[in-house]
DNA sequence: AACAAACATGCAACTGGTTGCATAGAAATT
DNA sequence: AATTTCTATGCAACCAGTTGCATGTTTGTT
């Protein structure tokens, strides 16, 4: 356990004789510092090997240079795309980033709240775990000052930018899709309706419908967790009832594919029997057979917008931006699922 | 943008007439403080919602309670979990956690490194990207006396403790299982050989092979960067060999995944033409048909483990332990694609 | 040459919690 | 009651940058 001292912007104002001050500047920029003095601290600084204290920065500043992310899940190739596009963007700034997990528990995204707000995280960026109810735990961030946003599964909180697709025009090109093949028995298998990104896609669902000028009979709505078992479960009701569906819209790819496999083990042909189509693009959705008909969006994108919008907030000198909300493109790919 | 001062021990010593010395104190529950000081101290603060600065402290204790973690993809399953496991100790261990993608690339690793060698972390967790040649980006860590631990990808630097499986051994266990199901043509998918997980798995895949008192011909290895591409590429390989290969083992499910989509593709039927295993029991290979016979490990437990061994090792006063490497148990799961 | 304006640098207080050492008062001992 | 021992608390320096204001120096103007 080496123990030599850090080198402090003191050591090279000694050996510079200069004052802390002017080296402070120096290593900031300052317009105030010639450029020769600059350079002789710069290269000073270099030369003995300098790394700034943070602590003594942040505590002075009362800023942290980093930023909170919240994310429900990290094992997606969604979501590491999302986190690779705000990694860059949050990089290139010079900001750092602390990620953290809900697990889908509105507990545990209080928690890490908590956490990230004690961290005195310079902005935030979330997006909702599956079942939480209220927003109310980054109020206390709001009334600080610090910067929300949320993406993808986003609250109405006061005026917090979003960013997200266009989850209802999506479900509804998934669904006339589904109607313009013929099918015409539809059930849809989602998650919270709290969630945006599940109740707008219901929605879309059920105007297509509308717009074909078909009923729907609620008990085709399945609410549920969309994890895997949850999928299996739907099969196993889809199995037990009288009038079978011909078509399944599931919110998304995970959930979707394991309904499908519990079908096919009971002998179930995808499409002939039963139509599929998912959300998200996975690539689960390739590796099915028969491949899935999805929406694709795409998270690198969403992250450096995301990333990219809370940087410009946290720079811009006056707080009155009115960016409400940024939509990014989605795009329906359609395959054998629902041929 | 509300701007209320942040309370401080300064403003409790005030209010209770004490030095903020005895404020400090009782809120570290130091010894030498009466039950009844600490009371009061402890309900002031917490009525006037006091909030310790983290960064005044650190700057202070030159110590930042929180850990930093590089993972080469936040992608899966694996990952995910074995992040649940590591923020559960960490959590509850009262540090923070910050985590970084290294997405396969050294020079993304070296940056991460930095950072958080910037940021001080008390103590690093890491498993390496495929292609880093050296892990000397980590002596800094060392040399300051903050201690480096690796898992799953490990690296062989000083005394720093590992966190593994028996990669040879389940590589061993995969191939004797092929071997036994008649197939004696393996050829062998794997990635960087620096990397301990694909050496190791190699080099069980050799013996078992041995053991077997079959010869291996070099040229049935593929060092690929085990991506879906890869996959798809080592499938053309296969295709255009005169003596084709009866199984194929795979160092990760994914890449398995991908060449068994393309064998098919060609009409190459699975396992009666080509046997395959892969590495890591993703769900894809649950989802493949046939499903992927394949190597199961604990992502949380290991997690859960390497997390706990940091943290042991922080709080222990001697830096004596001379734990190295904790090996976890791993689990060859038997599908379709291998009967 | 005299004076003003512009510029570069320094002084010192400030951020908020921590801790070695000193000390006042209480408790224990004689 | 006097002295020693113990204990709870306070003092003040410390961690490493930051920045408003003061000051000294250079450059520009007439």
């Amino acid at each position: 356990m080496t123990n030599k001292r850090e080198v402090t912007i003191y050591d090279i104002a000694r050996k510079l004789n200069v004052s802390t001050a002017t080296v402070s500047r120096a290593l900031k920029n300052h317009p105030a510092i010639t450029e020769k003095t600059k350079k002789k601290i710069l290269e000073t600084a270099a030369e003995m090997g300098y790394q700034m204290n943070t602590f003594a920065s942040s505590l002075r500043n009362n800023r942290t240079n980093t930023l909170g992310l919240i994310v429900p899940r990290l094992n997606s190739m969604f979501m590491s795309d999302v986190i690779a596009g705000i990694e860059k963007v949050v990089n290139e700034a010079g900001y750092n980033l602390i990620i953290s997990q809900s697990l889908e528990s509105e507990e545990k995204e209080k928690v890490n709240a908590r956490t990230l707000f004690n961290n005195r995280v310079d902005g935030l960026m979330v997006s909702l775990a599956s079942n939480t109810q209220s927003p109310e735990h980054f109020r206390p961030f709001i009334k600080k000052g610090t910067p929300v946003l949320f993406f993808d599964r986003v609250a109405d909180l006061d005026d917090c930018p979003t960013v997200v697709i266009d989850n209802f025009k999506a479900a509804c090109e998934v669904t006339s899709h589904l109607l313009s093949k013929g099918y015409t028995n539809l059930i849809h298998v989602t998650g919270n309706l709290a969630r945006n990104v599940y109740r707008d896609r219901y929605n879309g669902f059920l105007q297509a419908l509308k717009d074909h000028g078909i009923d729907f009979n609620p008990s085709n709505l399945f609410i549920t967790d969309l994890s895997r078992d949850a999928g299996t479960d739907v099969a196993a009701k889809i199995l037990e009832m009288d009038a079978k569906p011909d078509a399944v819209f599931v919110a998304n790819d995970s959930c979707a594919v394991s309904c499908m496999i519990a079908l096919r083990k009971s002998n179930i042909r995808i499409p002939d029997d039963i139509a599929f189509a998912g959300f998200n693009n996975d690539y689960i959705s390739r590796v099915i057979e028969p491949h899935l008909t999805t929406v694709d969006y795409k998270g690198f994108e969403m992250g450096q917008i995301t990333a990219q919008t809370l940087i410009d907030r946290l720079s811009s000198k006056q707080g009155s931006q009115i960016t409400r909300s940024i939509v990014i493109r989605h795009e329906l790919i359609i395959r054998e699922s629902s041929l």
